[in-house]
DNA sequence: GCCAAGTCTGAAACTTGTTCTAGATTAGCG
DNA sequence: CGCTAATCTAGAACAAGTTTCAGACTTGGC
């Protein structure tokens, strides 16, 4: 699906078709807003962002957050997008060394997955609240969609990659997300994950180039 | 607390420390919060399975209710066992017919596919109930789990899987929710999850047994 | 049949996400 | 500066999940 087409060379993600161009005061309302998510989020996941208590900690009324998040579940989408710029930034600093595309992506995703480790309750705020979103929060979890899609195929070292390699990753993705979701929940350790990641990423050993080999 | 009542012909998981026994009038209040939780969900998904409403449908007080099923994600996971169950017998009365085992994986989650998609309110609120459940969930999301292992491993032909092709099976097993997941919030179209479901099941080849070539 | 323990009912109360309103503040502009 | 529209604030109000409780009903044991 290749909805979106706004300029994507940056990885500011703008998301926004029609950024109306915040204010400072406002652009720092923000800031403010996603810090006390993550803040709280950090403490006590998903049921510890509680709308009023973002509100009070980032310093706005409850009326101001909803005009700049329309939802706790839009909220803590903007904040993964958040958090995963900053993974990928990190990322392109320092990329993958695995032999080959599969190594990589497993690489990199259990280098993300380590990073969630650090915060199981962000972990668990923000892949709870992409998984329960649903169509009015569509276009912000597309967003975060191809930031994911983005980092795994910059492991893959791909610049036009077939739309076979596409489902690749996309199956990548999904078993990411579900993975994580049957972690954060205590039905898998920490090794399963492991295992099935790398089990998956060896499907991208089936959609290697063929005039490579 | 209640749960019990699943007594599948098959190897049904039937994990459950002591089922206390229901009596037939309880056997029968329990019938009926479940197909009230289905029929609503039926008609409006996740959001239209209100607990008040659940209740008056199944002529229960609401704390009758919350006896039987102690959250609204505990209800709808119990629904989606319930449903799951229906769909293990009907498959086993007409089982894939594929030449190898990943096209008779691929085929029989295209035929669960399209009986979600007769349903999809239905099928939205139990998918989503069950990626939302969190902990104090997990062993009835596990009973899920199990069901769909068993099917998958059904399609496969398989006795006596090996750990490789346990991991191939849970690989499967998070493509086919999280692309549930996308198809529902309209992000991705049917023709897509098809796609995905094709891609991992080439996993199973992967993992063949070797004496067989 | 009768009692104790457990279960069910009806209704109110509590929690947290969300919406609404009236008035104060701010931003942009002539 | 003074005006107007937009934004922000405080707080009430509303919606739906969850809890609680007093009293009525069932059940199982005697």
């Amino acid at each position: 699906m290749d909805r979106g087409s706004w300029n994507g060379d940056s990885m500011t993600a703008d998301a926004r078709p029609a950024a109306p161009a915040l204010t400072e005061r406002q652009e720092a309302r923000r800031r403010r807003i996603l810090h006390a998510s993550a803040q709280l989020a950090s403490r006590g996941g998903f049921e510890a962002v509680q709308m009023r208590e973002v509100a009070e900690a980032a310093g706005v009324a409850l009326g101001t957050l909803y005009r700049y998040f329309p939802s706790k579940i839009h909220l803590l989408v903007a904040t993964m997008q958040d958090q995963l710029q900053h993974l990928h930034t990190t990322l392109r600093k320092r990329p993958p060394a695995g032999e080959d595309a599969a190594q990589r992506v497993a690489e990199t995703l259990m280098r993300a997955f380590r990073a969630l480790q650090r915060e199981p309750h962000l972990a668990d705020a923000m892949v709870r609240a992409l998984t329960f979103a649903d169509r009015s929060v569509s276009p912000e979890v597309d967003t975060v969609s191809r930031l994911t899609t983005a980092i795994i195929l910059d492991a893959m070292g791909l610049e036009h990659p077939t739309p076979e390699q596409l489902s690749a990753v996309r199956v990548i993705e999904h078993t990411w997300h579900s993975a994580l979701i049957t972690w954060l929940s205590g039905r898998a350790s920490i090794a399963q994950v492991k295992i099935d990641i790398e089990t998956v990423c060896r499907l991208i050993d089936l959609t290697a180039e063929p005039d490579r080999g």
